[in-house]
DNA sequence: GCCGTTTTCGGCCCGACTGTTTTCAGTCG
């Protein structure tokens, strides 16, 4: 995609002007800024420049008159003349060398200038040679850290699932609590944010005794090294390929050091802003006054109201506008995932589940669902044993059979409906009008022109069938590309219809992103939270669901699901 | 190079750890 090609042009502008003489390291910052939004970017440059040229492009945070200039150039010509002017004097891939740990653009360059270090190649070559230690300001233990370094670059594959994160960090926070060395131990960044994949884990200890702390962790059976120790901080790296910060603090900065280490960094960096302004120092211990008086030890919250404004949920801190929301105390209510109510996507043995109706519909009893809907495949979906007509009329007999003799939790009869590539649907009406609910999805022809996608996709919803439409832009985290569709035609099509936004809380999926709902939050339409769940394990993936539903700002109200039966169906037949 | 509740000029968040050195630059988050 053209936005990662662009933010990687602006990152290594920036690498190659830290290594300009002269002290740039604002414009430095200005770079990796302009890079890290066109990088966040759910949308191709080129069609916001498309849509509103340099003005448009210069609306995007930290892209100003130069950046824009260079995205306009870069989109014309495939080139940008100030890069290649620099690369001209530093034939070097930084891309490559600055992502392995402990080596940074000025290393890299001086690697160059000395060794003719150009490439991870010629890096590894010089490694083996030994000529690095040679090297004034290096030494042996420079070449180990660099070949470590090099070995985690290449097993590392890019940041972690939430899914898989979450539950890692989850046991190591109760494994140090257990320990009885600390006060409080809580998880922070990304993973508290909720962010559909994360980079690593960062960990907050309250403790007297931090050295025991540290001695503790490095020894825990989910860590395989120790990348740094100090008193106050270290870094481990796991056994299942994420590295670990762990900080340790007193009790009375736990609050400052809680809204430090969740971030995240743009967040922050505008709080402390706001504390500057107010004439305060924030930093991670605490919230200082112009006689270094801390003046805030009451929390987290604490923190937030000193300097103005309401505690924001970690889900919120992405400095997409939350802050001034919440300095004008208009902060949303997000949906709790207590709120949630049922399950409408859960596939059974009759399709490509692996327990029955009445084993999923207990499972989901057990955590406390009033209702759950089930959704299996319909017949296109060969591999998951879809359902004709004929066959799907008896699933359906066996839904109601043992709704019957269900207790406390009623079944509702849905169906997972592919939208086959012209557009049409995989049932017929007959079928589906004896259902309660209908998703549709795309499973076939991911790859369809945009044009053509937007008019099947539309084409499904104007059939007036579809209740929900599932996993909608059909991406796989790290695997899969979205489908490309035009957005606002197809949410266009889905308020005509009233057709439903799924989220779909499966930790591959996470569909609609965060990104996403605030796309489809400018039309009218409703959400629903599912779990897609092909086992009665997976019912536990709502509080992913629900945590991709705050990060994009939802409320109890926008969310179907959060209705009670009765209701949820009459708003279903509509 | 970007940006504006004090500003269109003059600021721009703040601190920990490491290696190789004698006081700090580089890197990282």
């Amino acid at each position: 995609m053209v936005n990662s090609r662009i933010a990687e042009i602006f990152e290594e502008i920036a690498d190659m002007l830290e290594l300009d003489t002269v002290d740039r390291k604002f414009e430095v910052l200005a770079y990796r800024k302009a890079a890290q939004t066109i990088q966040d970017l759910q949308e191709p440059v080129e069609d916001i420049y498309a849509r509103g040229g340099l003005e448009a492009l210069q609306e995007l945070p930290g892209i100003g008159k130069s950046t824009s200039q260079h995205i306009e150039e870069y989109i014309k010509t495939g080139r940008i003349g100030k890069y290649d002017e620099l690369k001209k004097r530093f034939p070097i891939d930084f891309n490559t060398l600055t992502k392995i740990p402990g080596l940074g653009a000025k290393k890299a360059a001086r690697l160059y200038k000395e060794l003719k270090v150009k490439d991870l190649g010629s890096l590894k070559k010089a490694i083996e040679e030994h000529r690095i230690m040679k090297l004034e300001g290096f030494g042996e233990r420079s070449e180990e850290v660099i070949l470590k370094g090099i070995q985690q670059y290449e097993s590392s594959s890019g940041r972690m699932l939430l899914g898989r994160a979450l539950p890692e960090a989850e046991r190591i926070v109760k494994s140090i609590k257990g320990s009885g060395l600390v006060h409080e131990a809580v998880i922070g960044g990304s993973t508290r944010r909720r962010k559909e994949t994360v980079g690593d884990l960062d960990i907050l200890l309250t403790s007297g005794k931090p050295e025991r702390v540290m001695d503790f962790i490095s020894g825990m059976r989910e860590v395989e090294s120790v990348v740094l120790m100090g008193p106050t901080k270290t870094t481990v790296r796991l056994k299942i390929g994420l590295n670990c910060d762990v900080r340790v603090v007193d009790d009375e900065s736990f609050g400052a050091a809680l809204q430090y280490f969740t971030g995240n960094k743009e967040h922050n960096v505008k709080l402390r802003e706001i504390a500057i302004g107010k004439g305060y120092k924030l930093n991670e211990y605490g919230l200082f006054d112009k006689k270094g008086r801390n003046v805030s030890k009451d929390g987290e919250e604490d923190i937030y109201k000193k300097l103005g404004m309401d505690c924001m949920p970690p889900e919120m801190r992405e400095n997409r506008g939350e802050v001034e929301l919440a300095i004008k105390h208009k902060l949303p209510k997000l949906i709790e995932l207590d709120e949630i109510r049922g399950d409408l996507h859960t596939h059974t043995t009759a399709s490509d589940g692996s327990y029955s109706i009445m084993e999923m519909a207990d499972a989901a009893k057990k955590l406390g669902r009033e209702y759950i809907g089930i959704s299996d495949h319909s017949k296109s979906e060969y591999v998951a044993h879809g359902m004709d007509d004929r066959r799907f009329v008896k699933h359906l007999a066996a839904i109601d059979k043992a709704n019957d003799s269900a207790e406390g939790i009623r079944i509702l009869k849905g169906a997972e409906i592919d939208i086959l590539k012209d557009g049409s649907l995989d049932l017929s009406s007959k079928t589906m009008d004896m259902m309660d609910y209908t998703l549709a999805s795309i499973h076939t022809s991911l790859t369809m022109p945009k044009e053509e996608m937007t008019r099947r996709i539309v084409r499904a919803f104007d059939s007036g069938h579809v209740s929900i439409w599932a996993h909608p832009t059909d991406r796989l985290i790290n695997a899969r590309e979205p489908i490309n569709f035009d957005f606002d035609k197809v949410f266009e099509a889905a308020e005509r219809n009233g057709v439903v936004m799924e989220i779909d809380g499966f930790p591959d999926r996470l569909d609609l992103s965060d990104e996403n709902i605030f796309r489809a939050r400018k039309h009218k339409l409703k959400f629903c939270i599912d779990t897609d769940s092909h086992s009665i394990d997976h019912l536990s993936f709502m509080r992913y669901g629900i945590g991709v539903a705050r990060r994009g700002w939802l409320e109890k109200g926008d969310v179907i699901n959060t209705m009670g039966c009765k209701e949820l169906l009459s708003f279903l037949k509509r």
